[in-house]
RNA sequence: GCCGGUGUGGCGAAAUGGCAGACGCAUGGGACUUAAAAUCCCAAGGUGGUGACACCGUGUGGGUUCGACCCCCACCACCGGCACCA
């Protein structure tokens, strides 16, 4: 069979017949099947991309097989650097190679035989999708989820520009070497902080791999403790500091601000200024990532004022050290050398006390000690265990005014702006007298001006084109300023599974009757790359319209599955430099697309990848004869019968593969799917080497056979589904259900053993009772035991294990 | 450093605490063929034995259990995430 020639057949028929046309009228049968949409780069697909939407479009035609309203959209993510990198490199426009990549990759995400619905296609980098980000951006900013404070950017010195964390290697501008440096902008934040307590409780309701529900866990770092309030001797200057180990706090031996910290400025005594500018200035040019760096050195400075411990009046030093991060917490740490790693190395290298307040309950007087234990020097809560004395020592300050207990986020809130051409325009205008206003909806969106200079020389490439930036200030009608930055994409891809459903609406972003009853997305598959990121902020996007009233579900993702990475054959992940991509032109173009899909489904394992290597490629194509010929094996004559044997023998293959096939596609492992279809084909062929048998029967097994096959091979399904004389299309005829009779054996073979080693094999009727199961058992081993068994065990199906 | 995951034949991989290695690849043998290809059938973890069989085998070392790839403890290697988060 020729099957690429069968594959553009019967992609025709299905376009003409519109088999897959998503039916909104079926909605309450609905499954939201979506895949993480692609990026249009220039390179065609790759192995990575077909892995991704070949198993999950056979998930979505076992379900449309089962009856489901399956809606499987496909669409683009279209802003973003790589294509403005392409046009600095080629001068060819964004947009141009974009909306060109986009035509392409269309037509190869067709050749996938995927069961898209091209009518909802969604792209977003097209002003009619773009137009609703920015209004997206407006709610946030009406809710007051969207602001903006200055925030460090990836400077390049030499390039002059701007640069994305991805840009940045090891501290360097990948482009030109150059150190990169951290420079401060106002920016756009959405806070997504406001949500913490709600995205990390919420992760209990989804089915979700338990790795990614725990990197977003950790990502959000919630920690449990108390705030403690300290007040700067001879002044009415107070700060707090957030600390887990309030039992700690009679061991406070010092004080630490962040360099950030407005606080320094107020309290820094006369002599020892200078010292304390010169440590700011340099901790400022300090990049992030050196600061980062977890086994750096400490440094720190002495501010020459003195804090007062509430919990003891102890006078302490206040000192200012660049291992205190000015974002977390409130900027600030109280200093227990002997309890915490940290403050011990800080403390030994500036010579600072250290004293111990926590007892080890095995005596250990290891210092630091930083296990809980015992609390001694510390007052009335001597005693006290470190547990007990956290709360005690918080819950004794809060009285005095002086402490709270206290909930910490390690999550910040999330970067939009982006001092970038390539992206949706920030709808925002700046007037000197009115400030930040925003673009009023009816003037939505706010296009991206074609004739831009987007080469790098130190601004937002925006900023230069006067016919953008210059704008009427909509609320005094004076000249201003629009914003030049751009949303990050993650923005677009926040939203795009809520634009799919309604994505031709040009009155709304989509329409609320309309989602509610299509969302959430039930099933969406991915790379596990986007743990953190997109998976974060699309649940956080659904939070917040949910409470402006946008529609009405919490969650967008009710089920997610991670298909693993195919790497090169060198074990390496695919790319370009290392030259290791693997591109499956080849084998399609050799084999045919539903080969190279089963291929990849049959040989790794779904979630786990694994290096490519085209060994088995050729036996698929072989598999696939093999079917062929059983399929075209004459039949119907009803004239050859197998023996009741046979018959029941491949009776219990059918309707076990059946329902193993069921229950795998369901848990995306598809391996073991086509496992257990290679067994019918076999039990098939030994039906009919062995007595010829072409009857009814028999065919009603070589339907079956290809109704199991479809989903995986949906072209080769067709055709034989035709060759079988039956009427189009296979996919609207019910996926095979198991006769669980069929599963009940007369008889079963058992294992039996002595001391948990097998010695026999027995074989007893399967509704056997446990005393003939043991007399059998005791049979077969031709009393080679002696004496009496100690004790029998019998596990029904499988053995039975004598103890001698 | 912290948090996860993985480790099984020559290879890709399977195994609700119950006969490890399903299903394939590569390999060997046979049938068909003048021959080859294709196809069909059979064998196959390792070691020993003519053999029925025996012993050893799921990264390493312990443990729980009648029974452990699976559960527990310690360790090794690789992969992923986070990384001074107070």
């Amino acid at each position: 069979m020729d099957l690429r020639q069968i594959e553009s057949k019967w992609r025709k028929k299905w376009e003409e017949t519109g088999l897959y046309k998503f039916r909104p009228e079926r909605a309450d049968k609905k499954l939201y099947v979506l895949e993480m949409f692609s990026y249009p780069s220039g390179a065609k697909l790759h192995a990575g991309h077909w892995y991704n939407y070949g198993p999950a479009d056979t998930y979505a035609r076992f379900k449309k097989m089962q009856g489901y309203e399956v809606f499987q959209p496909m669409g683009f993510d279209a802003f973003g650097l790589p294509a403005e990198n392409y046009a600095i490199k080629t001068g060819i426009h964004p947009q141009d190679s974009t909306l060109k990549n986009i035509a392409t990759m269309e037509n190869q995400l067709k050749a996938i035989g995927a069961m898209y619905d091209w009518d909802y296609e969604v792209i977003t980098c097209v002003p009619e999708y773009y137009k609703w980000t920015q209004w997206l951006f407006l709610q946030m900013y009406k809710h007051g989820l969207a602001y903006r404070k200055e925030a460090p950017v990836n400077w390049c010195p030499s390039c002059n520009t701007v640069l994305a964390n991805e840009q940045v290697v090891q501290g360097e501008c990948e482009r030109c070497g150059s150190v990169v440096e951290r420079k401060n902008l106002t920016q756009w934040f959405f806070k997504i902080t406001d949500y913490a307590e709600e995205l990390l409780r919420d992760l209990d309701k989804l089915d979700w791999p338990e790795k990614t529900k725990l990197m977003q866990k950790n990502w959000i770092g919630k920690s449990y403790g108390g705030e403690i309030e300290f007040a700067v001797k001879d002044s009415d200057v107070t700060f707090r500091v957030f600390t887990t180990r309030a039992d700690t706090a009679f061991g406070v031996t010092y004080v630490v601000l962040a360099p950030e910290s407005p606080l320094v400025d107020k309290i820094v005594k006369p002599e020892c200024r200078a010292a304390v500018e010169e440590y700011r200035k340099n901790a400022a040019k300090t990049t992030e990532i050196d600061r980062l760096a977890s086994n750096r050195e400490k440094t720190g400075v002495l501010t020459g004022a003195y804090a007062i411990n509430p919990v003891n009046g102890r006078e302490v030093p206040i000192l200012v050290a660049d291992y205190v991060l000015a974002s977390y917490g409130t900027g600030a740490v109280m200093g227990v050398a002997a309890h915490d790693e940290r403050d011990y190395v800080f403390a030994k290298k500036l010579g600072l006390p250290i004293e111990r307040v926590v007892k080890g309950v095995d005596g250990n007087d290891d210092l630091p000690f930083c296990d809980y234990g015992v609390m001694i020097n510390s007052g009335e809560f001597d005693g006290m265990t470190s547990e007990e004395g956290k709360v005690a020592v918080i819950k004794k300050l809060e009285k005095e005014g002086k402490g709270a207990l206290k909930t910490n986020y390690r999550l910040r809130d999330w970067l939009i702006s982006r001092q970038r051409y390539w992206g949706a325009p920030i709808p925002m205008i700046h007037c000197e007298h009115c400030g930040a206003v925003p673009v009023p909806e009816e003037d939505l969106p706010v296009r991206l001006p074609y004739n831009v200079d987007f080469k790098p020389d130190g601004k937002s490439p925006l900023a230069k084109c006067e016919e953008f930036m210059n704008v009427k200030c909509p609320v005094c009608g004076r000249p201003a300023r629009r914003d030049p930055d751009t949303l990050d994409t993650f923005v677009c891809s926040s939203w795009y599974y809520l634009r799919y459903p309604d994505n031709k609406n040009a009155e709304k972003a989509f329409d609320r009757e309309k989602i509610d009853r299509m969302l959430p997305v039930d099933k969406y598959i991915g790379g596990a790359e986007h743990a953190c990121m997109h998976l974060l902020y699309a649940r956080f996007f659904t939070k917040a319209l949910r409470d402006m009233g946008y529609l009405d579900f919490d969650e967008p993702f009710l089920s997610l599955v991670h298909q693993g990475t195919i790497l090169g054959s060198d074990g390496f992940k695919m790319s370009k430099s290392r030259g290791n991509v693997v591109s499956p032109d080849d084998s399609i173009e050799k084999y045919g697309a539903d080969v190279f899909r089963m291929y990849l489904m049959f040989g790794f394992s779904y979630v786990e990848g694994g290096p490519w290597n085209d060994n088995g490629i050729e036996s698929m194509a072989k598999f696939f004869d093999r079917v062929e010929r059983l399929i075209r094996k004459g039949s119907g004559q009803d004239e050859v019968r197998a023996s009741v044997d046979a018959r029941e023998k491949l009776d219990y293959v059918r309707n076990n593969t059946i329902k193993c096939v069921s229950a795998d596609i369901e848990n995306f492992s598809f391996n073991t799917a086509i496992a257990r279809i290679m067994e019918l084909v076999n039990a098939v062929y030994d039906y009919v080497n062995a007595g010829g048998a072409t009857d009814t029967f028999f065919e009603d097994c070589r339907k079956d056979l290809v109704r199991l096959l479809a989903p995986f091979a949906p072209h080769f399904a067709e055709e034989l589904w035709e060759i079988l004389g039956q009427e189009y299309s296979v996919f609207n005829q019910p996926f095979p259900v198991c006769n669980e009779d069929a599963l009940v054996l007369r008889k079963v073979e058992l294992a039996v053993q002595v001391n948990s080693r097998i010695r026999a094999k027995v074989t007893v009727a399967s509704d056997a009772t446990r005393e003939e199961i043991e007399k059998a058992a005791l049979a077969a081993l031709e009393g080679q035991l002696e004496g009496a068994p100690k004790k029998i065990i019998v596990v029904p199906g499988r053995l039975v294990n004598i103890i001698a």
